[in-house]
DNA sequence: TTTTGAGTTGTTCGA
DNA sequence: GTCGAACAACTCAAA
């Protein structure tokens, strides 16, 4: 069994298909072209996410670094395996990857069965009447309820193979004072237990706040498959729409990028190319000051800082900075994209850059060019005693509700070590929507 | 076959 | 202060 996004026993097709009748050695690889771009704080949740799965398997989990299609077939030989099985991928690098080791594996004659993946429905399945693929997000979402999908799979019974102990490498370097979730299959489930009987039923009042915890946090656990979101659809009840709907933007963002695996990188709506963007050394400093949570914005700032501190953003504060970087510091949103890849523990590549595209206005679905939030009033609705950005921008802790969002307004003058504005919003959104009419011609 | 209406996440302006 | 209109263009499915 060849582990991948889904570090999980219960509800894992993959894994029953492979106990039926054999046992079972537990392999994960751990690749360097995904391990390379992930930053610390990514790396130790995997880390700590291959340990819970490693004693869940009784210490008897095989990991070892290198190429999947090298790997694969010496561990192969050494075990005398005949068959690998894992669930399949749908990304660009995973499918790629996956295509080669299907070849090494033929090579020496081990089967190779890919069985399930991390999605409720497969992409690919779900299409239009004529058989093209949704580009459009709610009736990709009617459809996708009319598909269905089948109930979660009951845990098989697996003889594990003893072999060698696991490698896993430990943690990096984290930050002092970085906080990450517990991880593992068994908090995953207590953290999905908690959320359905103390959040979802605020869930749609509530999912907006980030000063609120209001969330159910899941992303972490479904970005390593800790828990399938089968499990989660099946625990829903009908009046949980709004939570289903998330969890199908999931699904409706994998199936795109697996129709265009080009809309990781490139524009999914090629016309929005031209749209100019600042460059040389006022662009390196407008992207170092939106990394570090010093644009002058507290409601950007606050989120670029929860990033830094826990390796996650709220979802609402995610669309506040990535509108600033685009509408109001006009750089573009591969660079934001590339940012949340490394940082976020959650990082999943349709999600991220699907979202971005949307707030770019070149994605499906893309939101409409004049759309531009306004930081001031998205942290006045959305935060609006402040205690989100108190949180998180100690230097603005002492300011009172009225002013937390607009602090060049207070008239105690403005709050020490916390920067001036570095663009006025309102100039830059004119600009904005000028570049965008300029574009259409 | 053509038409029609609806469609995640907003802001500003003028009445 | 509140409220509706305007700010495009296109996809999709129902009529």
């Amino acid at each position: 069994m060849w582990f991948r996004r889904d570090l999980r026993i219960s509800d894992n097709p993959a894994l029953s298909l492979a106990a039926n009748g054999s046992d079972v050695l537990g392999v994960f690889v751990l690749d360097p072209a995904l391990v390379r771009p992930s930053g610390a704080p990514r790396l130790a949740v995997l880390y700590r996410t291959l340990r819970a799965l490693n004693e869940q398997l009784d210490g008897r989990l095989v990991v070892q670094q290198g190429a999947p299609e090298m790997v694969l077939p010496q561990i192969c030989r050494a075990a005398g395996a005949t068959a690998v099985h894992c669930a399949r991928d749908f990304g660009p690098y995973g499918s790629a990857r996956d295509s080669a080791v299907a070849e090494a594996l033929g090579a020496v004659d081990v089967s190779f069965v890919q069985v399930g993946s991390p999605y409720a429905v497969d992409p690919g399945e779900v299409r239009k009447g004529s058989g093209e693929p949704y580009q459009v997000y709610t009736p990709f979402y009617r459809a996708w309820l009319d598909h269905g999908w089948e109930q979660p799979h009951r845990p098989p019974s697996v003889n594990w193979i003893a072999a060698r102990t696991a490698r896993i490498p430990h943690d990096p370097v984290l930050t002092p004072g970085l906080r990450l979730p517990d991880v593992g299959e068994a908090a995953a489930g207590r953290a999905w237990k908690a959320f359905l009987s103390q959040g979802i039923d605020r869930y749609s009042d509530e999912r907006d706040r980030p000063d609120l915890d209001s969330t159910s946090r899941m992303s972490v656990h479904l970005k390593w498959g800790t828990i399938h979101p089968r499990s989660l659809l099946a625990d829903l009840e009908p009046r949980h729409e709004v939570y289903r709907k998330e969890l199908a933007w999931r699904e409706f963002y994998a199936d795109v990028l697996h129709h265009r695996p080009d809309s990781a990188r490139e524009y999914y709506h090629s016309q929005l190319r031209g749209l100019p963007y600042v460059s040389g050394e006022l662009a390196r400093a407008r992207l170092a000051a939106w990394q570090a949570g010093r644009t002058g914005y507290p409601i950007v700032d606050a989120g670029m800082r929860q990033l830094l501190a826990e390796g996650w953003m709220h979802n609402r504060v995610r669309m506040i900075v990535a509108s600033f970087l685009v509408k109001d510091l006009h750089l573009e949103w591969t660079q934001g994209a590339r940012h949340f890849l490394r940082h976020l523990i959650d990082a999943d590549l349709a999600s991220n850059n699907h979202g971005w595209q949307w707030v770019a206005g070149s994605g499906t679905d893309a939101a409409p060019y004049f759309r531009v939030f306004n930081p001031t009033l998205q942290g006045r609705k959305f935060d609006p005693r402040g205690d989100y950005v108190r949180r998180w921008i100690p230097e603005l802790a002492h300011l009172p509700a009225k002013v937390i969002h607009e602090p060049w307004t207070d008239p105690n003058g403005p709050p020490a070590g916390y920067p001036e504005p570095i663009v006025d919003h309102a100039a830059e959104r004119d600009a904005a929507l000028a570049d965008f009419r300029a574009l259409r011609g």
